[in-house]
Parts: structure tokens; sequence; C-alpha cells
DNA sequence: TATGAATGAGTCTTCATTCAT
DNA sequence: GATGAATGAAGACTCATTCAT
């Protein structure tokens, strides 16, 4: 009954359908709680027809991951050419992106960079989140070849950067119970700190 | 059956038996991939007899992170009492302490501190989580009041250490796959610049 | 394995195939002793095809209790049209009608009548079981109308019947044990009663 | 610790105090749903010790119901020796005795009336159940021999009479759902009809 | 007399997935 | 391209019961 209706819901292609709603539903309940079948419900066909653009739950899965790894990078791009004249303003400006993005997509994050998968999901080399690291090492290393870090392994300082903001924004996403302060003070106090123990003055 | 070779490996307790089991594979698999019939089969006894010491899965859960926590406060009840003179050096040996225990106690520090919680199940007041937070926010404030720290909240300095070195512990600990750099260089070259960041001069 | 011999057995519609089996099983042995494990083993499917065509072991319940109504109410209908000139022979009649319903459809019946309810789980008003019962008490209310039966409620006489009438049906049915008199006697003796301790004469 | 406090409250006999809880639970409940576990909690002693005093859960079940089952021939025998002088008032009174009893001990009442057992609970010589139905008998032949009902065969007319309140009954109780009449008017409706289709005049 | 420890079997239900069409 | 029908395996949890003490 529902199928004209339906179609004309529908997008232009059906894997997009479904990506969506995955990527809703993964962001709503967790990876665990979605199961195959309600996601079918969801977009109104039947579970068979999952398994015609996916291969499992699994891929499934990666094809939402790769998507909104795709966007992160995609974010950090545009301020690579903003902020050419100051390095750290760009680096602040970088880091600030991937916290937001975190917040942004919380249950994307917890599933990438938290969750332990069964088949180390992608190798490094290449990927998506590699080109986001990079974009971190550089603007680190653009900020002390400027002069305006102390002299530091720019690889050294990216790790620190991004293990740093990575626990900012995994535990207030994963760790909802915790008394944390207002989430933009954190914010703001954990670069300002940072940046400070880098910068020479 | 095998019920003298069991009982020969069998600990002096069982609580503390099943305990091991599930923090081990809490820590491997995720709270949500382990079944309580699973870790039945690993500590060989029948899934009943689980609830005879958990009433369900997740007070086993909270079983594992109670013994986390406590473990955590005692370690760091030893370091109260040194560097009263210095408290800058009593708080990066304390944020030194944490991450150590992190690496010394992977599963335990998995199992607590990166799972996903709706919300916290345990109120924070008075628990052994709150105790761990205590020290660390006491030890701030001493470096503020000292005047070695720049004006700020400790409350909010607190938090922003805690999530940073919780972001490199866990990390660390998670992601094998990633191309860090030696663990050592990372620790010292994280507590530099955090402190950095947050001293006066 | 046996899956070709399985379809043989077949009857037309699985829906209906699971409907028999569960109402054997619900009557001989009640409900609460029935799982879904062994209706499905007795039908020969996996207990995950019960829940394609029922939602939960009380939808199955409820789908045998509409059978049971649907056929009685069946029944009963033939009678509505004969007996307009004698409303107390057509009392008597589907009075008998009902009682000889019980006995043809044992299961139906037990299943339908004698399962303790907390709360009757649909709404009586509309169903088969208030079409059932309408027909009796208009029965009644003829014969009391056409001056009949001594003047009595038509509600509490019909409720009276029907009490009676069950009574006698269970415990025939159920109570195999009891050293009962020839079934034919009992029914007549009771109508026969019944009906004289409402007639004015 | 509640040790002392228990003794205190406990009966002088423990299977006293079983019976008690037992009966109590099953008459809330339901056999089905009592569970040997909670009433061990129930009586603050260990599932293990009730079967110090009961073989199985059904045992247990049948202390129960002859306790019940005792005090119904208990209180029909109080009428016996009343009413000799009126054998259709004695013979009435018994009928509300024991409808009246099957609301007093409605859980009783399904179970010992309405349960299907696994093994065909008592034989029905010389049992109480049997005691109880040669009093409804011996009451009807006294009505037949006093030349008050019409002349029918005691047995038949004894177990008409049963059968129909036991209906009322076991509808009363097992259908909670049904927009029944009030119950006393349905007791009294009842009694009255089936006693006018007995009598003579 | 009473129990603590343990269990095998079972509960309803849901899962990801496949196969024939 | 899409589905209806079906399933094996597993989910958390509870049951009545036993055994050694």
């Amino acid at each position: 009954m529902g199928t004209a209706e339906r179609r004309a819901r529908q997008k232009a292609s059906l894997r997009g359908e479904i990506l969506d709603a995955a990527r809703r539903m993964f962001a709503e309940e967790g990876y665990e709680q979605v199961s195959m079948r309600r996601l079918a419900e969801r977009i109104e066909y039947s579970p068979t027809t999952i398994y015609l653009y996916f291969e499992d739950k699994d891929d499934l899965f990666r094809g939402v991951c790769d998507e909104t790894f795709g966007k992160l990078v995609r974010r950090l791009e545009r301020h690579r050419r903003q902020h050419e004249a100051d390095p750290v303003a760009g680096l602040r400006a970088g880091l600030r992106e991937y916290i937001e993005f975190g917040f942004k997509h919380p249950e994307h994050y917890t599933v990438t960079f938290m969750r332990r998968m069964k088949t180390e999901p992608i190798t490094f080399e290449g990927s998506s989140g590699q080109q986001a690291f990079d974009y971190l090492r550089r603007a680190v290393a653009a900020c002390v070849d400027a002069g305006h870090f102390r002299p530091i392994d720019p690889e050294v300082a990216a790790q620190v950067l991004w293990m740093s903001v990575h626990g900012l924004v995994s535990l207030l996403v994963a760790k909802k119970g915790f008394p944390f302060a207002t989430r933009a003070v954190l914010i703001d106090e954990q670069l300002e700190t940072l940046l400070r123990g880098l910068l020479i003055a």
C-alpha cells in the first residue's frame, strides 16, 4: 500500500537511502543496538534488500564510516587554504574543527575511534584517517617552521595534540554521567593550555 | 567430569575468578559482545553460577569498574603525602601515575573508562571515581594557590588534564595499528606541554 | 533434511498449522506449560518461524481464541432464523448447540474458556465473544417478552445460563477421572432444570 | 542478621510456615508463577530447606490442596446438622457455602478444579473431594425423599447442581474481564433457578 | 535441621543471514 | 531489483532440583 508513497520519498539511489538511515540509527542507538531488521523496517524495504547493497552489517557500517571520514577531511581541507598567513591560528582552528566534528557525529566518532573492530578496519596508509592526521602534522610543522613553537618533533607534537583532543571528545561523548564543566569552557581551556605549552614566548 | 581438574585451577574465590574473566573479555571484545553464556564457558561454570555472585550483567560490569577504581585510588593515595613541598611536581607525578596505571591494567582501564554509558549507573558522589578525581583537583588547586599556575578554575583545569591524559592512554591501549611514537616520548611531551601551558612563567 | 517430507505433510497454510498445534498443546498442557520451543519442535519448524506469524506467545493464544469464537458464532448463527415462533425452544436449542460445540472442539473450548486471565486482553466490546453472548441474551429476552419466563433481568438470566452450561462442559471435558453420569442424561437434566426454573407455570 | 527476628515470627512448625506461605503465594500469583526460590525468600529460609519437608513443588502443592479441601468439607459438615428439618434449605445453604468457598480461595479453587495435573491428582474414592460431593448427593436425596423435588436420580441432580455452581465460580474467578452482573445477584438467581427447576410445586 | 554452592535444562525472544523465486 | 519464507545460533535470565557438608 505505502509503495507509491515510499517511492516518492525515496532518494535517487536506494544505497544512499540505506546509508542515510543506517547513519542516523547508528548515531542514535549505537552500532550494536541497530539490527538489520529494524533498519529494514525504517526504510520500508525487506531485510533482504539491504544485502543487495552491502555484504553484511560490517560492510554497511564501513560505508557509513567512509562517508563520515570523508566529511572530516573535507572540513579540515577548508582550513588549509585559510589561515596560510597564521599557522597557529590554522592549527587552533583545525583542532577545534576536529572536536566539533566529534560532537556533531558522536556515534560515528565513538565507533571509529573508540570501538574495537573484529577486522582491524582500515590499513592506515592512505586512509582518510591518515589524510586527517597528515593535515594535523603539517599544521604543527608549519608552526615550528615559522618559529612560533618551541623546537619539537612535529610528529610527536601532532600525536600529543590529537590524543589530547581525542580524550576530550571521547570522554564528553561517552561519559554522560560525569559532572563535566561547560563544554565550550573545556574546549577553550584545553586548546589554550596545549598551545601555550607549545608556543615559544 | 573435569571437576577435580577445575578445582585445581580455581582461584581462592570464584567471585574473583569471574571478575577476572569478565574484565578480560569486556576489554577484549567490548561489553555488548560478551555474553553471560560465553563468560560461563570461559570459567567452566554454568551460566547460573554467575548469577550467584552478580545480579545481572550490569552488576558484573560495575564490579569490574569498582575494582579498577579501587586500584587506581590506592595508587594515587601513595603520592598524597609525598610532594607536599612542590605541588607542581606532585601533580606531574600523579598524572604520570594515572598514565602508568592505564598501561599496567589496560583491561581495567578499557572497561572502566572507554565504555559508552547513557547515564552513569552509579552516582558519582562519593564513588571511587570521585575520590580519584578529587585527588587531581586538589593537586591542581595547590598549584594555583601556590601561585605557580596562571589563574584558572581548578575544576576546569583538572578536567582538561584528565581528558588529555585519558586520550593518550586510551589511544595507546586501543589503537595498536596506528604508528605511534615511542610511548615514553609521548608521555613526557604531553605532560611537558600541558604543564607549560598552565605555568605562569 | 526432512524438507520434502515435511512439505508433504504441511497444510495449506503454515499459520493454520501453527494454530492447530498450539491449540492442541494449550489444551493438553495449559498455556504456561507450552513453550515456543516445544511448539516449534512439534511443527518441525524453527522457533523463529513462529514469530513470522505471531507477534508473541500471547498473540498466538489470542489467535486460537479468535478461531474458537468464530466457529462458535457461526454455529449459533444457524439457529437465529429457525425457532422464531417458539423462543423457549430456540433458547434450548442454542444452549444445546453451545454444549455440543464444547464437546466437538474440546481443545478450543478448554483454551478459550478455561484459562485464567488477569484482565481480558481483548476488549469485550464487539468481539466474537460478545456476539456469541449477545445471541444468548436476545434469546432469553425473547422468552421474557413472550411472557414465558418469570420476570427476570435477561442479562442476569443469560449469564446464569451460560455459567451453568459452561460448568457442565468444562467439567466433562477436563475431569476425566470423576464418575460422571451419562453425558446425554446430564445435558437433558441440566437444561430441563434450568428452563423449568425460569418458566412461569 | 534477621535470624533471631525470623525465629520469633516462626510458627511452631516450619512445615506449617512453608504451607502458609505457599498457600498465600499460590493464591496471589498462581501455581505456575510461584517459584521455589521466591517462596524460600519469602519464608527467609534457603530453597533447600523446603525440600526437607516436601518432595517437590507438586508435593507442596498437594499439601496446600489437602489443607484447603479439608476446610471445604469442614464447612459443609457444619450444615449437615443444622437444617435437618428443612432439607431444601440445607441444600441451598450447602451450595452457597460451596460457592463462597470458591471465592474465598480462588487460587485453590482454580488449581483444584480447573487445573490439568500431570499426575491425575487424587483417586476420587475416599478423597476429601468425594466427601464433599457425597454431602451434596445426600442433601439432594433428602429433598427427593421428603417429596420436595420432582422424582429425579439424586446422583444426576447432584452432578447437575455441582456442575452449574462450578461454572459460576470458575468463570467469575477466571474471567475477570467479562462484564458480569453483581456477584450476589448472580448467585441468588442461579440458586433460585436451579432449585425452582427441581422443586415440585 | 539447615544451607551454600552449583547446575542442566529451559524460558521468550531477537539476531544476521540465506535461498528460491 | 526486490522479497517472503525460513533458520541456526545466540541473547539474558530463571527454573526446580541436588549434593556435600
